[in-house]
DNA sequence: GAGCACTGC
């Protein structure tokens, strides 16, 4: 039933018979946990991680009992793509069926599943949301904007979209940040409206579009609308788009509810007062974001729908922690000793933490007292590889109990099952740009009140849990309330070519939901002009519409833009693909270190000579080279590269091949060999690679130069370097093949400040080059090396 | 002289 909260505008839709869970003893403290708020921060006084906590009579671990209801109503599928498949899944012949974890068995007759559908039914309608259906489908049909703030649990993703199907004229796009929750969701609603995927409910995410023409309702990744956007600005085939997660503030997010700001003008001009509007939009968020939405599309209403979480009671350190991993070790061992089963989830900053808590946890695993559970560490990040990360879901021996240590992935990304306890350091790392310097600082913050109220809420997935926070309750309130959004601490150039190529003249003055400032905005304005994205009257290029339409950041987009030019552009698609993808190279144990180090550039002469990017492409070579895919996992392993990262360099090399094409790229699809794009040129500087293939190292290495001429530094007699741009020192980072070595000039794709600057993805360039190809950059020069 | 959080096209 609806209720009406103070803010008028405000409606609450309180389901009456909500239950506590029957498995939560109720012997909690009354005042410690109040079931209707969100943020109720139990105190506890006790100096440490208590052991006062036998009161819960959880005794199986799995808590099998509970029916595990996730977020979007239902559990299967806890990561994305990228971790989820195993290797096998890669043996399978066609290699773009490695979406196949999520389809549907096609199998099923239209009959089947009509009966499965009728089956999810029951489920469903024990959903937060599908109780107080009838009160608010009709609010949302009569407004333009609704903000619908729906907890976790609430099956608001699921639910909501699926009531709209039979009711809106067009199609119901719901967009996600992230391309598993799109594919998941569409799945499970398919299953419950009673098709396949790719029917009636389709997603779209980057390399894979399951949609037809009797597609309703459509699942999305925030990324692909914008694209489709740049196609089709109206986005006229929709009368809804829903936009999920919008609390997460990702810039694609954000850029889109401004986009949407504009459309919803457009497009409901001329509907009369209270008649049901052509085009809607529908704000799904967290509660502490609901009025700022509300306030950016003119006080659009607010409706509430709790959630089905269970309570999770918190506990804060009386004094702050000096030594953040001595102190989790200390709390995960007092919480294995102390509390019932049930696994630990705990949140570190970064890799090196995570190791080295995970190494000490190891060793003394062991020693501890037999009468608690065995403690098996885990840890979990992004970089480690998929058959690591898979671990944190196989189940245990009895006695044993998972310790997981984990960066932020763990808050939103992957879901971890069986978590009772999470223990929180209360701090992530976060890149920061900075854009009077042109780097990037990678830095160790506190996190935001929501994002500690998320990463408890992870103990209260499926039975009541707790939550240790390693820091004290005063340190907890003086948090900021909501993660600062990303597009505020970003580089912004693509987003401001995606709003030149809309036609967005006063980009100052534009919708932003949070504007970015002037000098992040000028700062990309110039950017894009110097790359020759922009004429000097602000108006996108010829340039600028193929940059904005290829799927790379724009300094590499230009980058194959002059490939074309130099003759090298299947060279450096190859380069390009492999710098699109994240953890290709894989961080080797230290005891291996050195042994692949050589292997790495025993298999790569040039890039020895040249720097990384030459030896992507040569590592790609040898990976292609093989015949079985075994060999190719044996090659990967040994050398310490991602098989799945370089299957999906192949994917998204076909990608860029096809946009190419798509923009007027002569050649020809199936690969000219390299051998035919020799030319008699004394200048340039041929290799042969181990593969005996030959690549024209100078040519490829000028495209490169003319995206990234910004990007560049010489080198000092006393080995270190200096950019071209304002002379600061730079180190070569020890990742690059040219660690330590020794030359004139050097070219990088990217320039991180962690405790030093280091330039990644480093290339040898010389001198001369420079002049060649930005003669305003030798004052400067000159400047640095007299310094 | 020694190491990067997460996501999207």
């Amino acid at each position: 039933m609806g209720r009406r909260q103070k803010q008028n505008k405000k409606i609450v839709f309180s389901d009456t018979e909500y239950e506590t869970p029957s498995n939560v003893n109720e012997n909690i403290d009354n005042n410690s946990v109040k079931n209707n708020e969100i943020n109720n921060d139990y105190n506890d006084n006790s100096e440490r991680p208590s052991k006062r906590s036998k009161k819960y009579n959880d005794n199986n671990t799995g808590s099998t009992e509970n029916k595990v209801t996730t977020e979007n109503g239902y559990k299967t599928v806890y990561f994305d793509d990228k971790s989820t498949e195993n290797d096998d899944e890669y043996t399978k012949e066609n290699p773009d069926s490695d979406d196949e974890f999520f389809q549907q068995d096609y199998n099923m007759t239209r009959s089947d599943l009509k009966n499965k559908a009728a089956e999810l039914y029951e489920i469903r309608k024990t959903l937060p949301v599908f109780k107080v259906k009838d009160d608010i489908i009709p609010q949302i049909m009569k407004e333009p904007v609704t903000i619908l703030i729906g907890e976790t649990g609430s099956g608001k993703s699921t639910q909501i979209p699926h009531f709209l199907m039979d009711k809106v004229k067009k199609n119901i796009a719901v967009t996600q940040p992230r391309r598993v929750a799109a594919m998941n969701l569409a799945m499970r609603v398919a299953e419950e409206y009673g098709c396949h995927v790719g029917e009636e409910v389709g997603y779209s995410v980057r390399f894979n579009n399951v949609t037809s023409s009797r597609t309703k309702l459509k699942y999305i990744t925030d990324g692909m609308l914008l694209r489709e956007m740049m196609v089709d600005p109206k986005l006229s085939k929709y009368s809804t788009i829903v936009v999920d997660e919008a609390h997460e503030r990702t810039i694609l997010t954000d850029l889109l509810i401004g986009f949407l700001k504009g459309l919803l003008i457009e497009r409901n001009q001329g509907v009369a007062a209270g008649a049901e509007p052509n085009f809607k939009v529908i704000i799904m968020s967290a509660t502490l974001d609901a009025e700022k939405f509300s306030s950016f599309f003119d006080n659009a209403p607010i409706l509430f729908v709790e959630g089905k979480m269970y309570p999770v009671e918190r506990f804060y350190m009386n004094k702050a922690a000096d030594d953040i991993i001595d102190t989790l070790v200390k709390s995960v061992i007092q919480v294995n000793q102390g509390e019932q089963s049930g696994d630990i989830l705990c949140f570190l900053p970064g890799q090196e933490d995570i190791d080295k808590a995970v190494e000490i946890l190891t060793n003394i695993s062991p020693e501890l007292p037999k009468e608690a559970p065995m403690i098996v560490p885990l840890p979990l990040y992004a970089a480690l590889p998929p058959q690591q990360q898979m671990k944190i879901f196989a189940p245990l021996k009895s006695r044993q109990r998972k310790v997981i240590i984990s960066t932020n992935i763990a808050e939103t990304s992957v879901t971890v099952p069986g978590i009772k306890y999470v223990i929180d350091s209360g701090l992530r790392k976060v890149k920061v740009w900075r854009h009077q310097l042109g780097l990037s600082t990678l830095l160790t913050v506190p996190i935001s009140k929501a994002s500690a109220t998320q990463r408890s809420g992870r103990a209260g997935r499926e039975s009541s849990g707790k939550c240790f926070r390693l820091y004290k309750e005063t340190d907890y309130l003086k948090l900021t309330d909501i993660t600062e959004p990303e597009i505020l601490r970003s580089e912004i150039i693509s987003p401001v070519l995606m709003l030149k190529k809309l036609g967005v003249d006063d980009i100052l003055g534009w919708y932003w939901l949070e504007n970015p400032g002037k000098e992040s905005l000028v700062s990309s304005l110039q950017q894009l002009y110097s790359l020759g994205a922009l004429n000097n009257s602000g108006k996108i290029t010829s340039l600028g519409e193929k940059i904005v339409t290829l799927p790379v950041a724009p300094h590499l987009a230009a980058v194959l833009i002059k490939a074309q030019e130099n003759n090298v552009l299947n060279d450096v698609i190859d380069i390009v693909s492999c710098l699109s993808v994240d953890n290709l190279l894989m961080n080797p144990p230290s005891e291996k270190r050195d042994e692949i180090n050589h292997l790495r550039s025993d298999s790569c002469p040039l890039g020895t000579n040249h720097g990384d990017l030459i030896m992507l492409k040569e590592l790609y070579d040898i990976f292609n080279t093989f015949k079985e895919n075994d060999e190719r996992k044996k090659w990967c392993k040994d050398i310490s590269v991602s098989y799945k990262g370089f299957k999906n360099v192949s994917r998204i090399r076909k990608q860029i091949k096809e946009y190419m094409h798509s923009l007027g790229s002569e050649y020809d699809d199936d690969d000219i060999e390299n051998e035919n794009d020799f030319r008699d040129d004394n200048n340039t500087n041929m290799g042969r690679t181990i593969t005996n293939s030959i690549i024209d190292v100078d040519s490829i290495l000028k495209s490169f130069l003319y995206g990234f001429i910004a990007n560049s530094a010489i080198g000092m007699p006393d080995r270190s370097y200096r950019t071209v741009t304002n002379g600061n020192l730079i180190s070569v980072h020890p990742s690059s093949l040219l660690f330590g070595k020794k030359k004139d000039a050097i070219m990088y794709i990217e320039f991180v400040y962690t405790v030093k600057g280091y330039a990644r993805n480093v290339s040898a360039i010389k001198l001369e080059w420079l002049q060649e190809i930005a003669p305003q950059f030798q004052s400067s020069k000159t400047n640095v090396s007299k310094a």
